[in-house]
DNA sequence: CATGAATGAGAGTTCATTCAT
DNA sequence: GATGAATGAACTCTCATTCAT
């Protein structure tokens, strides 16, 4: 199929970097990494790195762009197959839960410490656009939830920004304060409880 | 004046070494910091920074004991004093609000920093010390603002713990996500509408 | 010619870094030596020793096993050629004069210092082994020189013992005492007369 | 009786400084031991030892002429009183066997890397005074011993050598190359068996 | 005299980055 | 393209030595 092998080998050998070096974010967070640590991991060349990165900088950069790809589509499809709203909006919560609680091998605290030496606009900035998007399905699925009359009438766009703040909160915690799995619970309940018109 | 003036010259060159390392601390965060620009920023010599500190964690260790000292006994008195719960509340949430914005000569970073490096369990968490304090309070206000019959009748202390939560998830992302006032001044008012029973 | 030109190479730069090295040993003993005159003795960069060798302790061990190989095998050679033994330890003691008095260019001294540093049991120990060996040696030619007739009967192992540590004791007192060659020639003299069966 | 008090009390000191070095020159050796270890050691502020001595060098030479003080007038009395030179050459190699062994406490490696790092003649050089001293006390034992018809008829200054070289090289060992009590004991046996005549 | 804070030189070690092969 | 040896800057930490009090 290729026309060119030889930048599919290129290719190649980048996804094996990418790989090696989203295994370090993950463990060492992001400016513990060094070239050196990815050179290692990766059992390349140290001059071999440098063609094809220039820095960690670069490298965590699509390590993180490769990992924020559209994983909301399944939320979008559930809203099409007529599946209620509240029940999306608990999947919606409970996905969230895992990934603040099972914060082993993810890019959490490397994705914050690069955003702390990296301030970026909003409209150029990968964490904020996971924001965003998680808001706007949310806005729509509590939306979709007033209009079946399972939820209070509230603003949807505020109310999906409140609670993407409480598990943003949520997130930043699990990481700094020992914060665990009966807090967390405590405060799904108490997100769904806020919004759910009492049967 | 002084029953030992050798101890105090001392206990003034720490809080000058403290001093501008604490502003090192807030404009470079935790990790970036090292002991060559602590002695570098308080103009003395090499030697003489490890007379009274062995590494920028001993540093940062008293810099935050010294940072997160007392600051909500205000509201305590305020109670005592009969200001009206939803008021002092108000208050709160713009003090806090103060620090999420005006984030430069903040240790907020630095803080997320050091407790990604240094994990510790909630009794020993200077961060979750008082985030907890944070909560206690806040869950009095809430119990009065009920009794007073201004505040819809929820768990005070699930309450509590979903505005700090929420205040918590607006102040990583003020630092990371290019969050602005408006969005803040959102979710402030919708927090206190989530809690006001309308008049 | 060489399979591996590039091992060869890392095996030269070890050389090379070796002879530098020991020269400092032996000019400056085993403490006093320092990685950066090591660095400023071979021309490389800092950085570049560490490529080879982590510390002083690791480059004086191979300096070390470099040094004592195997210079025995003379003597087993001179055995076999029916050389008579009293002539072969002749030969022997003549060159344990050599080495203690011409002490410029030897690792006695740093090689002392390294060993009160590092005590290592006998079966570790390379200045052991070598004192073990030379007493073997030793002790098959006294056994030998009895049996010709030409030494005293004596216990062959304890008198080659009593012989090395009084060369032991020359050796030490040489770098330490201001011994000379006349106080030296004097005990090999006593030495040989001691064993030498009057004709 | 002293017409100078603070002369006195100057002293004291010094003795003080010199007891709590010679403590961490027998434990750490000569070059291993820093001004501070001194300051430490003996809880005296810095400038204060600065007063009494300028270097560790200078320290050290003072504890060394204390420690090698005439320790051999005992042999010389008991000459006197008519006990039997080999008896006293007994006592001798008796009490140079406990030095050798129980190194513990004593300051011959101290003395040794003294000696590496400042080779002193023969007449300024303390370690070789003391062996020359001992020297002397030996062949007169054997003198006495081949006049009593004890001992065979050698040269006693060579003898008496030859057996300070053997216990010098026994204590090198003893230090360096894991030498233990056996081989001291088989040793002082063959000096005695090489030196008495057969009953 | 005595103190101990302060200085600054110097050793160890790690890594980003380059470059000859 | 790919390699990995080599460089040198940067940082940590320790001590001998001085000096104001």
């Amino acid at each position: 199929m290729s026309a060119n092998p030889a930048a599919n080998k290129a290719a190649i050998k980048k996804q094996l970097i990418l790989k090696s070096a989203r295994q370090l974010f993950s463990e060492k967070g992001y400016s513990a990494v060094t070239m050196k640590d990815v050179v290692e991991a990766c059992g390349i060349s140290r001059g071999g790195l440098y063609l094809y990165f220039g820095s960690t900088h670069d490298i965590f950069v699509e390590v993180m762009n490769a990992e924020y790809a559209d994983s909301n589509d399944v939320y979008i499809s559930a809203i099409m197959d007529g599946t209620p709203a509240t029940k999306i909006i608990g999947f919606f919560l409970k996905e969230k839960r895992k990934q603040i609680l099972g914060d082993t091998d993810s890019l959490t605290r490397a994705t914050y410490e690069f955003f702390f030496d990296h301030p970026m606009p909003a409209d150029e900035n990968r964490l904020r656009k996971d924001f965003d998007e998680s808001v706007k399905i949310l806005a729509k699925l509590i939306e979709k939830g007033i209009e079946d009359g399972d939820l209070y009438d509230v603003d949807p766009q505020a109310a999906a920004r409140n609670i993407m703040f409480v598990l943003e909160g949520l997130r930043i915690s699990a990481l700094t304060m020992d914060v665990d799995q009966k807090l967390v619970n405590e405060q799904l309940m108490y997100i769904i409880d806020s919004l759910l018109v009492a049967s």
